[in-house]
DNA sequence: ATATATAATTAGGCTCACCTAAAATAATAT
DNA sequence: ATATTATTTTAGGTGAGCCTAATTATATAT
């Protein structure tokens, strides 16, 4: 049986791996995790016996197969319920968060699959992220961020980079939904702004900081 | 904030209450929270340091009307996750137990109350037990057990007084729901058996010890 | 009323998951 | 290459929630 807190490790660690490479470092788990360093040395120490990560003194951790599989199943739970949350229950995008965090910490495969099935096997959650499948599988997405793009390109717009409730109300705020179709009609020179056309639609002024966190997807 | 350990008590001791009359024992609270009673002893004289419960030593505790509260919240919760894992997902009223123990400790007002509305805001769980309302209230049931009933009777079945699995695989099997019509056509002197007609078709015996445990309202 | 049985409490300990402070190691700058 | 800085680990400690064994209090039987 695996504790709440070895979840919670595991699934920074699977982040972690995802965003920066493939060893993960005492600090950074420390500093998403909100502990102590000295704390994650001792705990990474025991999930290293247990298995679950394979660790080098001072160097960091990585996750095994084993650690992977768990990682995947509670990242499956989390966006299962977000589409629960959001496409049930009615909340927005930026509130299923926290709800998720601790709905996802429930134990039962049965719990889980029916969930899916209730769902209509959805293949993303309300951010566009991808859920894997009960075998921890999931299709590597084709997407880039809009800042890759150049002038001229339509695209589809489908996930975010960033998932901070500011970013997020700021997209709902501005009329910008997963789905929506983009089509860029200037880059700035100067400070990286790009001006889109949405939905063939509104004309809209995106800084650099959103940019590159607007992922799509070429149409 | 109370804790997972705190709840899971003030749940034990609101229903010890409720069964047994108004003080619960040590001893009690051991037995059914499967804990050793000294490790009891030790955590009600904190909850009582919280005003969680009241304590007298040596004699046992009751709920303060803050304890009651979250008992009842807890409660509440319980059953609606049941009224969902059986009416959207399909689960059998003797499957939805240890799930609903679970997610009963999510903590979140907005949540609760959403999938109130989801599920229409019923009134009765899957056992036919009643849902308090967000405020801890809930109108007092005018059931009793069949067993207080006479031969000639006519009842409708809409609770138990016994959750085990066993028992709610009984009734299933036995083809006997919540909502059922029962006609007490003849009761067994010498082992207050009930012969009873179930929607005025299946005629079924039943022993003493499954009659005590419908709880039926007069037709 | 006293002996016996049952229940509750106290005392001392354990594990888990955290902490701070100090020491050791690794990375970076001169 | 050495000094400085940053990171990681070690050592020792804490509170929550449990444990066993021993003691004390309460209930029951004679």
């Amino acid at each position: 049986m695996t504790s709440l807190a070895e979840e919670n490790y595991l699934k920074a660690i699977y982040k972690l791996q995802e965003r920066n490479g493939d060893i993960v470092t005492t600090s950074a788990l420390a500093e998403t995790l909100q502990i102590n360093a000295a704390s994650v040395t001792d705990f990474i120490k025991k999930m290293a016996v247990k298995k679950l990560i394979t660790y080098q003194k001072s160097k960091g951790v990585k996750l095994s197969e084993q650690g992977r599989q768990i990682a995947l199943s509670i990242i499956r739970k989390h966006r299962l319920w977000e589409v629960w949350l959001v496409n049930k229950l009615n909340f927005k995008w930026d509130e299923v968060h926290d709800i998720a965090e601790q709905l996802e910490h429930v134990v039962s495969n049965e719990l889980i699959e029916q969930l899916d099935e209730h769902l209509g096997y959805p293949k993303t959650d309300p951010h566009g992220d991808l859920i894997p499948d009960a075998k921890g599988r999931f299709a590597k997405s084709a997407s880039k961020p809009l800042s890759d793009c150049r002038k001229g390109d339509k695209v589809k717009f489908i996930g975010v980079a960033e998932h901070s409730n500011s970013f997020l109300q700021y997209l709902t705020k501005s009329n910008i939904k997963l789905g929506d179709e983009l089509l860029i009609e200037l880059i700035e020179d100067f400070d990286n702004s790009f001006e889109v056309k949405v939905n063939r639609k509104d004309r809209k002024l995106l800084s650099k900081d959103v940019v590159k966190n607007l992922l799509v997807v070429s149409l």
